[in-house]
DNA sequence: CCTCGGTATAAGCTAAATCTATAGGGTATC
DNA sequence: GATACCCTATAGATTTAGCTTATACCGAGG
């Protein structure tokens, strides 16, 4: 039984003649012809009596129509199917993510890809970096994202590093300088993260070196939390420019130097292949960040 | 999209490796290669990732999987469908029939019938032997049995003819006879049909024939209400052989002369080629008629 | 009687699916 | 590491489904 078959008695049995069955198929009336004595063979089912020079269908092509119908439906979803797996608009697509990014980034940007997919399952899971990592090694995840240094680096992870920027509210004396020092820091309040983080140990560096008083009136977790604070007027901070993009109406955001590095990680599945969507997703994510 | 293609990735996708897969489906591990490449280029998706001279799922192969699997079943089906057809097990067979025959032999033969045809639909209707002819020429049934004559006849009708006999109670005097006359019964309490069945003119016209006095004591309109009359010593009467077999145990039946001709049509469709079914069903009851 | 609309048959072509044979890449074992 | 083994990919030949065009056939209706 060949699809081709069904196919050809489906419009047959629709549109009463092999004539116009072949011109609906868009192929000559001999094929229809032998298609369907194929098919009545393979089968042995007698499906037409030629009467009058004419076909008409038995009953028993009327039970059988409705067998046939349904397998070419099934078929044709899976044609449907395997178009939506190709261009994403079917699968799932977990994604586990730190805290910050999965608050004030992974949102925004999974509505993004989303809207162009209609039927894409989409899952966030917050962790912390080191848990993301763990994570997908039991691959849990299609896609995961970590603050660096992680504990052991992965092979299938895509380094992505940002300069971190000053932040200072809307009329603030520092917002009229084009690149703003520890030493223009000097004394002044400032908003940190917490003491273990990676970016507090750069900028203690940094204050020492310029021999300027670091005065940190407030430490978070996040950095949208450190944003928050300076937007309420605790004082400047340093942050990373992705998560404090949405703030910028607010803030005014100006160079630092030194560089504060801040890394993340795009980590995709290492023992099994990553899915195109999850390709997909990554490459549509680093034009947001 | 070819039926042959999702089988191999079926069973690909069960069995892990082409080798096995070949096998399974009993050709050689080229022809999984090339067919599944095709499948890849047809579909557009990259369903294995080769990883250490190994086939790996890609997570869309697990995606497209299910609907393949979906879609074969759906086939699979129709294939068993079309057999079913083929060997009677299914279909639905409408069965018009006048009440004698409905209820004496019809149930009896259709349960033979379908013994052996799990899945056939069965319905039997019961009308006047003219409201079954009329019947038939709405295509409502798949085969009718009526009495003759009939108003108008068919062309693919088979007529049916029964000689009828003499139903005596067991016993009775006449029952040492081989053959019964209208002389033998000259005042014989006699259970007759009505009197506007053809019978009953054909009994009235061989009793004056012979000059005998035809004692109609009760007039019935079946033949199996007669047949049990006579089974209550009503007296005698004069049945067709088919409705009277299973009273054989209680009563005896003898040839009566001159011959009572009973007459019934198979009638099949007209317009409509009758079903691979009926004529089976048509054959295997005339076995029992 | 002949045309018209429809179906069946014949002969030839193309492409899919299959075969055999063989190359090549990984892993494990000695 | 050399080698054996398992697996996959490629090449070339063969078969067949499904298609084509050309043509015969068949019943209905002017």
């Amino acid at each position: 039984m060949r699809i081709r078959q069904l196919e050809c008695f489906r419009t047959l049995m629709i549109h009463g003649t092999m004539t116009r069955a072949a011109e609906l198929l868009s192929i000559s009336q001999p094929a229809i012809s032998s298609t369907i004595a194929n098919l009545e063979h393979e089968t042995g089912l007698k499906l037409f009596v030629r009467k009058g020079g004419r076909l008409q269908p038995t009953p028993e092509a009327r039970l059988f129509f409705v067998e046939a119908e349904r397998a070419l439906e099934a078929v044709e979803k899976t044609n449907r199917v395997a178009k939506e797996i190709r261009t994403g608009k079917r699968g799932h697509l977990a994604i586990a993510a730190y805290a910050s990014i999965s608050i004030n980034l992974l949102p925004r940007v999974m509505a993004g890809f989303a809207k162009e997919r209609p039927g894409l399952e989409l899952k966030i899971i917050t962790r912390n970096s080191q848990s993301v990592r763990e994570l997908m090694n039991t691959q849990q995840f299609d896609l995961a994202i970590a603050e660096l240094p992680l504990d052991y680096p992965t092979s299938s992870m895509e380094v992505i590093s940002y300069e971190c920027q000053c932040m200072v509210p809307l009329g603030h004396p520092l917002a009229q300088l084009e690149v703003i020092t520890p030493s223009d820091l000097d004394g002044v309040p400032f908003v940190s993260l917490f003491k273990g983080d990676p970016i507090y140990q750069q900028l203690a560096m940094a204050f020492s070196a310029h021999g300027s008083a670091w005065n940190v009136v407030a430490e978070t977790e996040f950095f949208s939390t450190a944003c928050e604070l300076v937007y309420a007027g605790m004082g400047v901070g340093i942050v990373d420019p992705v998560v404090s993009r949405p703030f910028t109406k607010n803030l005014v955001l100006k160079p630092f130097s030194p560089a504060i590095r801040y890394e993340i990680a795009l980590l995709l599945p290492t023992q099994e292949e990553p899915s195109q969507l999850a390709r997909e997703f990554a490459h549509f994510l680093k034009q947001h960040l």
